[in-house]
DNA sequence: ATTGTGACCCTTC
DNA sequence: TGAAGGGCCACAA
């Protein structure tokens, strides 16, 4: 399994989330076949480009929130993103019920 | 080889 | 809810 591979299933997985739900890093890396390297996903999303168009963000942490600072850039874009796509923040966090188990590749 | 650092997660308290 | 402690593992210094 080299870096690439990696990084290819985990984008995969993450352009499969529905618009309007959302997935944690963690669920995302087991359902790329790789249980318990929530990290990792996470470095490979770091490493996409400003203009890519896979929807990174729909992916938060599992606990609802969202994996940058509120002071962040990002913060405000994907809390934007999410919010066209209608899900509603409760605080700071998005509710259990936007999270979506995903379709296997 | 060792150490510090993350777009993380789970169990306990 | 939130903090603490332990796991996880690629990467850079």
């Amino acid at each position: 399994m080299t870096a690439g591979e990696f990084s290819a299933v985990v984008l995969a997985t993450v352009q499969a989330i529905p618009a309007g739900s959302v997935m944690a890093y963690g669920m995302v890396a087991q359902m790329a076949g790789f249980p318990g390297r929530a990290r990792h996903v996470g470095r490979v999303l770091a490493g996409l480009p400003a203009d890519s168009s896979i929807p990174w963000h729909r992916v938060v942490r599992a606990d609802g929130h969202l994996a940058f600072a509120e002071t962040d850039r990002n913060f405000r874009r994907q809390k934007r993103a999410l919010a066209a796509e209608g899900v509603r923040f409760h605080g700071r966090r998005v509710p259990a019920r936007y999270f979506t188990a995903g379709v296997p590749v």
